[in-house]
RNA sequence: CGCGGGGUGGAGCAGUCUGGUAGCUCGUCGGGCUCAUAACCCGAAGGUCGCACGUUCAAAUCGUGCCCCCGCAACCA
């Protein structure tokens, strides 16, 4: 807070995550990125702000903690400090950290909604909605009937009197606001993509509830809750202050990036930049979306069983190396692969192969020809070839910088490395262990060892934002005193490294690992945080537990059948199937997966709605025999009326349909029992 | 015509906005070197840049049409 501090302010935040379950390597992410840009700011000379945080309201949360048998409180204390963990664990520099249900980010809502409803932008209407009485979860803002995602069950309507905001009054605003700042959003196609949303037109938005009891009171009126949106978005601003420490908030916002993930592009630039409009509040910078991680193809969940963590990692080949490889094998904004067999032969080919080699090799030739002393290059030696290394790491070091701004980070890890490869050829070609049997060599010899510690310090520190915890080792591995994080990456010139210095003690920074022994250390602990209590022993478990599949239950498309009751004779009678031949078959328009069937089951000819589309031709299916559940109720899809289920295999991943039949021939309307 | 992303040597990806030698990592083959973490360096093989037409002196890149894959949205009784 010194008078003296006009440093340039730069404040950078994550999404807040929802503290309600143990982060996977993919909100992990997020923070890593942020976390390496907010290392580069610094290093450029900025006053870095780096705001993270956890999400701690909502009835998933109050559901949750009543599982465990926890207070709502309890339950977040608990996993605001497994996020937190975390990040202290990955080495982020976070210098905020919000808490939704902290005293100052409830009086940072209420000062953004009063404003807003000041500014005649908040009404009270009326809401209807769908809704889950089991599960106390609003299912769906509009009123079609639709199933609870949790219990399977069919949600109610709800009415109630809400609070909402006045979204539609910021149509036009909005649009001039990409238009005049088209690097609001980034990716460019993701502010296509908002821009078309936003021109379809927009309805207000409900910001409060009255079901829900865990959540921020509504000012002035208690029997509401505020909503989802007005909650979580306005941590941004309670993290630095705002309607708390003015000074502070006035020093940081507005925020020059936002850093996301895809899936809340929506919130981030459209409901948010609306609310601050509202309030008459600053707009921040940019919105960047980033892709998703997927995992064998698909999105990383929980109740899939395919997700990974970071911990097992830092664990094994250390927090840069995951960063590393997030960072240089998915191009920054697209979705991109995640594999740990990927992650290792990056490990092994660039950082041990490539940097931690390259130190090694230099470090090992000061220490045993020069007395472990940085040598001085010697005019006369230097030649194209140095001319020519100095020339390209400098240019480096400035390319890879403008990568670093632009976000483009695989880009710039691409140049460090090419760099890298650079200086090894030119040891390769200047063979000092050679020139150090002949004395009349000597100069050449310095000079080409000065040549490859120098080059090595800078890349060191073009690296630093990437590779924290490793080149500050490497550093003080080339005698350098203080942290290598106070070096200015934009003032790096030839000629650092002052000759005379002693180098520090050379050990490997990356070891190399073998890949099937660490894949399977790795698996191992991805077990043990899978299945905490879990016997030590887990024989060869498949991926997704039991208690997931249950979990899932009846949601997901992908749940298996698990049998894990057995029904009796009875209770199958009461399922009526029989042989059933097509009569027409036709698509049900609007439908991709729906095939409107008559089928002859007998005694009459049933209108059967299916959603075997995507593997069946209409025309095919004329004549054909098929299996059909004849005493199911009727039910409605896509304003079909459906009476009774043409029975088929459910198979692989996507539960490609595959119809049941007979080999031999049956007459229409037999039973099967 | 619901919205969007992608299709580039065996694998994974850059490059496309701002046309002009198709680049990187891994893998394969051959050679060199021995300072270094069996690492490093050099060289080679391997690509009709999804398909077609068009614009242009010139197209992976621009335009039009089509095919295939993947998300989101909506309906797998």
């Amino acid at each position: 807070m010194s008078h003296a501090d006009n440093r340039p302010k730069f404040y950078v935040t994550t999404p807040i995550y929802y503290a309600n379950a143990r982060p996977h390597v993919g909100s992990a992410y997020t923070t890593l990125v942020a976390d390496t840009l907010a290392r580069f700011k610094r290093m450029q000379g900025y006053d870095v702000a780096f705001l993270t945080g956890t999400d701690e309201h909502g009835e998933n949360i109050a559901r949750a903690a009543a599982k465990a048998g926890v207070t709502p409180k309890q339950h977040v204390d608990r996993y605001s400090a497994v996020f937190r963990n975390l990040w202290n664990e990955l080495g982020i520099s976070y210098t905020h950290f919000i808490r939704t249900t902290s005293p100052e980010h409830l009086r940072a809502v209420r000062r953004l909604l009063l404003r807003a409803r000041d500014a005649g932008y908040i009404y009270k209407g009326f809401y209807q909605g769908r809704y889950c009485v089991f599960d106390n979860l609003y299912v769906s803002d509009s009123t079609e009937p639709i199933d609870c995602p949790l219990c399977g069950r069919p949600a109610e309507v709800v009415s109630e009197d809400n609070y909402f905001f006045k979204l539609s009054a910021f149509q036009e605003k909005l649009l001039k606001l990409y238009e005049e700042q088209p690097d609001f959003i980034r990716p460019g196609f993701r502010r296509n993509e908002v821009q078309r949303f936003v021109e379809a037109g927009l309805r207000d938005i409900s910001v409060s509830r009255k079901t829900v009891k865990w959540g921020l009171p509504w000012p002035d009126d208690p029997e509401h809750v505020v909503y989802v949106w007005y909650d979580a978005l306005t941590s941004y601003l309670s993290g630095i202050g705002y309607g708390d420490d003015e000074l502070q908030w006035e020093k940081y916002w507005p925020a020059q990036l936002h850093l996301i993930g895809k899936e809340i592009i929506r919130f981030h630039c459209v409901y948010w930049p609306a609310f601050l409009m509202a309030a008459q509040e600053p707009l921040p910078k940019c919105v960047f979306a980033h892709g998703w991680l997927l995992f064998e193809q698909q999105k990383m969940s929980k109740s899939k069983g395919n997700v990974a963590y970071a911990e097992p990692i830092a664990r094994t080949v250390g927090v840069d190396a995951l960063r590393y490889y997030l960072l240089r094998d998915v191009p920054f904004g697209q979705d991109g692969n995640f594999s740990h067999d990927a992650l290792l032969t990056r490990y092994n080919s660039d950082l041990a192969n490539g940097l931690g080699n390259l130190a090694s090799r230099t470090l090992a030739m000061i220490g045993r020809y020069c007395e472990g002393k940085v040598p001085a290059a010697h005019h006369s030696a230097i030649g194209e070839a140095e001319k020519s290394l100095s020339a390209g790491i400098v240019e480096s070091a400035s390319a890879v910088a403008g990568q670093y701004e632009e976000l483009t980070f695989s880009r710039g890890l691409e140049l460090i490395w090419a760099a890298i490869a650079q200086v090894d050829g030119y040891i390769t070609a200047g063979k000092p262990w050679s020139l150090a049997e002949d004395p009349e060599q000597r100069g050449r010899l310095e000079t080409i060892l000065y040549y490859a510690a120098e080059s090595l310090r800078i890349l060191v520190t073009l690296a630093h934002p990437a590779l924290p915890m490793a080149t500050e080792k490497l550093w003080a591995q080339l005698g350098q005193f203080g942290s290598i994080a106070e070096m200015r990456i934009d003032q790096l010139a030839w000629g650092g490294l002052r000759p005379g210095t002693l180098i520090g003690e050379a050990t490997a920074v990356f070891p190399r690992v073998e890949k099937a022994e660490t894949l399977e250390k790795i698996a191992a602990m991805e077990q043990e945080i899978l299945n905490p209590q879990g016997t030590a022993a887990t024989p060869s478990a498949p991926a997704s537990t039991p208690a997931h599949a249950a979990q899932a239950g009846g949601a997901g498309p992908g749940a298996a059948p698990a049998v894990n009751s057995k029904i009796s004779i009875d209770d199958f009678a009461k399922v009526e199937m029989r042989v059933g031949q097509v009569k027409s078959a036709e698509r049900v328009a609007g439908a991709d997966k729906l095939l409107k069937v008559m089928v002859d089951v007998g005694d009459e000819i049933r209108q059967i709605v299916a959603g075997i589309a995507t593997a069946y031709q209409p025309e095919q299916l004329v004549g054909r025999k098929v299996v059909v559940v004849v005493n199911l109720q009727p039910r409605k899809l896509r304003g079909v009326e459906s009476n009774g289920m043409i029975v088929a295999a459910s198979v692989g991943p996507e539960g490609k349909p595959v119809l049941a039949g007979f080999l031999e021939d049956v007459p229409v309307g037999s039973r099967l029992k």
